[in-house]
DNA sequence: TTGTACGCGTTATCAA
DNA sequence: TTGATAACGCGTACAA
């Protein structure tokens, strides 16, 4: 099956290529004669337009790239989606890739992009992305918004949530159903993210006299397993703990895991919020009460983002920060 | 900032562009004297190899399609995970797009791959896909890996899990815990998995000469709410019934819900079998017993397929059928 | 409306 | 043996 080109549909139509271009894309003033005679010659040819070659001479082309850590995670797949929709909104082809935390994916994915001239990309970068990638990056001069991890660089766009708000919404309604011993569960000990969401905390605690206790402080991998671990370990140590903020719900799931195997009935002897309200927070038994960071929403304000920047938005660099909500189910009781 | 070419390269180096070209894809008999040379200049330059204008000349490109209906879904996560891992390894890019089980979108993804020149894709079709959309793509000459959900048409390759195999297993541990009062719940009414599953439950129902009663094959949408609506009806109306295979997880744990509001106690007075394996699965009370597909290898073969076809492969369609497992946890009783 | 140079890497052909 | 020349892939846009 040969190829159809457009100089063979202009050669039917009895035109000249830059006639069918300019049909093709509704550009220039074409008679309608003309125009109809074109159509009906790409209409019978069964023509393909070449994007490629469109995009070598036009020095640009319409496909943006994602890159992730782990599209694994349901937090993940739900800011995908929103970021995809918006860019078929304009579109825009989207590159995947997950980084699985390995810098060198994540710089070989970018290099891809470079070699094929991506217009632009939106990067959750691996967690210990140097300051050299960043450098790197702004030398490409190509569009780039950071989402959910923040570049240490501020010459970034970034789109997010309010991690220390929304670990003093999720304490503060722990504090008001009168727990007084909290722990902490969760999230890898270099993480920015997680540095704002302890300090979301522990504000939370020392405003209402109560001084945080760093044992009660623990990581985890951000893994049902590890959160199951991690937790039994801890409320092992100390049963006193009644209460805990997740740092994830995925952590959070595990943490009921490891309740239930313990014997302590979660919504009654022991009050759990996760982070991220991720699909299964309203599906396990008891529902999970999590803050919200609405992630499709993160997903379509990036693009929108992107989309202005490729637009040639030269705005100084924006930092969008969603606003997160708590969203109370029965994790903590019912009152 | 001006793009270096490859021309300029040359120039610099004092070698023609087919000597750069040649450096860089390892091909033909360069001197090392003249290799180093341009070796030094490549370095020096700053180039950035442009794929758009290689794939133009040569006719293909390095960049496959991945069509999901439903990318939030976990299940599709992972294999997206499987996949993605499986195209970095042969330096190909991965296209994304979510249809949301509309057809028009499904229909201008794979048209804008065309235009796109991709070199393969990997689908997961929307759910009423005409025949005329596999025609079409049989008529583009494009490799294409059916995953999931097979396509209508055999001539496709497809990647999935035995699904007939599957509500097998589910349906003879029943059996073997001594249930004899089954039902079917869940699927919509034309969808050829649930087909193959219901296949497997009557099959095994009848080898141990138990009469299917059609009554007890209900349908039901893809939520919890759902499932939950349609047991409740079920098994007001037939309380003789025992046991149940779902079609998914999802409908399972609306089950769950229905039966508690029933008062019956999922794991003594009822046995509950799933389909997925899905994260919450394992998180629920009683943790559910279900059908687990292995959906990161799914995709890690699908990309396999994928590769092998696009290498040239042009054995007949294959039908690779990945083995599910039975795993057993609580729903079905301890015993 | 058209002719045609152009975007940039590739490779067959040919020269040294 | 090594490397240069130039046609080529295909759509675009400007001058005519």
């Amino acid at each position: 099956m040969a190829t159809i080109t457009l100089a063979q549909v202009a050669k039917n139509a009895g035109v000249s290529t830059a006639t069918v271009s300019m049909v093709l894309r509704n550009r220039g003033r074409i008679s309608q004669a003309t125009r109809e005679r074109v159509l009906k010659a790409l209409d019978e040819s069964g023509y393909v337009y070449n994007q490629t070659a469109a995009n070598l001479r036009n020095r640009r082309s319409n496909q943006v790239g994602l890159l992730l850590h782990d599209i694994t995670n349901p937090f993940y797949g739900e800011m995908t989606a929103g970021l995809s929709h918006e860019m078929e909104r304009h579109d825009l082809l989207l590159f995947l890739a997950n980084s699985e935390e390995s810098g060198e994916r994540q710089q070989k994915f970018v290099d891809s992009l470079m070699r094929n001239n991506a217009c632009g990309m939106v990067l959750c970068a691996a967690r210990e992305t140097p300051t050299s990638f960043y450098d790197a990056l702004k030398r490409r001069n190509i569009p780039a918004i950071m989402v959910v991890r923040p570049a240490s660089d501020p010459d970034f766009d970034y789109v997010g949530t309010d991690n220390f708000l929304g670990t003093q919404m999720a304490t503060r309604h722990l504090l008001s159903l009168g727990h007084r011993h909290i722990a902490f569960i969760g999230g890898n000990a270099s993480s920015g993210t997680r540095a704002q969401r302890i300090g979301g905390f522990t504000s939370t605690l020392l405003a209402q006299g109560i001084s945080p206790e760093p044992a009660w402080l623990v990581t985890s991998q951000a893994s049902q397993s590890d959160g199951a671990r991690v937790a039994q370990a801890l409320l092992t140590q100390y049963p006193q703990i009644t209460a805990a903020v997740c740092y994830q719900d995925i952590v959070a799931l595990g943490v009921m895991q490891a309740l239930r195997k313990m014997g302590r009935e979660v919504g009654r002897d022991f009050a759990l919020v996760g982070f991220d309200d991720i699909t299964e927070a309203a599906l396990v038994q008891p529902a999970l009460t999590t803050v919200s960071v609405a992630a499709k929403e993160i997903g379509r304000k990036a693009g929108e983002l992107l989309y202005s920047r490729i637009q040639g938005n030269d705005e100084p660099p924006q930092r969008i920060i969603l606003p997160p909500a708590l969203v109370v189910r029965e994790s903590c009781g019912f009152r």
